[in-house]
DNA sequence: CTGGCTAATTTCGTATACGTTATATGATTA
DNA sequence: TAATCATATAACGTATACGAAATTAGCCAG
């Protein structure tokens, strides 16, 4: 009898924030969500093996959905698999932040644009409430400003209702997530983001696409340039 | 310290085709080439559910890899899973081969022809070897033709060392794989495109980006528009 | 037909076991 | 001592069996 105890744990905390009332998850759904946040928090440091045995056991899991969250990981790009070696949290380079914020220059600035012309009032009423949230919880210094700020720059992106675009965005935004964390988080990047979110949430809701496109663009590019002059102090840093 | 002399790396890359001689594989890691060649062919229709037990019975293997292999494919586009209701082959719908074309016309042009400029001699030769042996399957009418055509188009974008890049290339074409089967298979396209695969490879090895930026961009864009008249046409069917 | 109850099928997760592979440890030899 | 070989331990990947929960299908009353 594995779920006789219930101890709550490290799964409440993914369960309060999205998950729309009437919406059926599975176990390494939930569990996807949980590493990945592990692994974006820093929780599981880079290129050691991921015990699967171990971290089963301390989620109260067993290890086969474990196992399905790690391999949904990996092909989100946050883990790297070697046959009968086992996961490992994939390392981090100055490289593969370039080609994140690349592809995100390509991608979202045009995706969000197009998406403000055809956004609903729903949406667009998420699109003000999320950003609020997000505010606030930076305000708060709330661990929730990662995936907030995700759902900001989705909610952007979704009413466009193209939903490869979509996809592709948020995985390129949970792999940039691990940038910004590690290098900016600990000045205010998010001070001066929340500025530019305002920005770019008004010339939304105004359907001013043009704007928006230059807007997001500007946003995506200080924040690049932001990690640039990291990478280029701390170089050598593990 | 594990990680600290980085060995050539023999098995970083993804899955190739010509397989380097002792790489190892897990099973679910076939598996999923397997199903998903199931899928690509036609082999499992779309919207029906996939039977766990039956097939993994039929490929003498257990749930458990085939689920695996199963959710990686749920990443890469081509099934999508209802919780408590397990796997269906993803619809196809000309809204989302627009989606993919559109998307690939953003990345691929470009990507090949900085690709191009880089590559070193080992992959020229792929890249040569690959189109002829697509050629040789085209002409004998070999079912490789798929496979084979997607490792031509990832032979000319991998060169350029952006892992992302190229991986997210690789999904849209396997999405697109479908649609130009069901849909282009049947008639000449492939004849075609043998041409224009000839001059994009020619100004590929000459190292002339804006050429390989303009002819990959157009090639794409032809097998869009028959498959828009595909679209039109027999619209109301399957 | 509609709505709701029951039964059957299937998925999802757990527990357990086992072969294979990798890693660490210790012994042997040059 | 250093390098190589051999053994032991640990971990991964897979198979099997079982149970619980959910979905689907069938049936029946109104």
């Amino acid at each position: 009898m594995a779920g006789s105890g219930d101890r709550p744990s490290l799964f409440d905390s993914m369960n309060r924030m999205a998950a729309s009332p009437l919406e059926v998850r599975t176990l390494s759904d939930r569990l996807m969500e949980v590493v990945r946040d592990m692994i974006l928090s820093g929780a599981i440091a880079p290129d050691v093996p991921i015990r699967q045995d171990a971290l089963a056991a301390d989620l109260n899991v067993s290890k086969i959905p474990l196992r399905e969250a790690l391999v949904r990981l990996e092909q989100d790009g946050l883990v790297v698999s070697h046959a009968n070696r086992g996961f490992f949290v994939r390392g981090m380079s100055a490289a593969e932040a370039e080609e994140i914020y690349e592809l995100r220059l390509k991608l979202e600035p045009e995706a969000a644009a197009e998406a403000c012309l055809v956004a609903d009032e729903a949406r667009q009423d998420e699109a003000r409430r999320v950003l609020a949230q997000l505010n606030a919880a930076a305000a708060g210094g709330m661990p929730t400003v990662g995936p907030l700020n995700r759902a900001f720059h989705i909610a952007l992106v979704q009413p466009g209702k193209r939903a490869l675009t979509t996809e592709i965005t948020t995985r390129l935004h949970v792999m940039a997530d691990r940038y910004v964390r590690k290098h900016l988080e600990h000045k205010g990047r998010h001070l001066t983001a929340e500025a530019e979110h305002q920005d770019i949430l008004q010339a939304w809701l105004a359907r001013d696409a043009a704007t928006v496109r230059r807007l997001v663009a500007d946003h995506l590019q200080h924040t690049l340039s932001d990690l640039r002059e990291e990478f280029a102090q701390g170089d050598g840093q593990g």
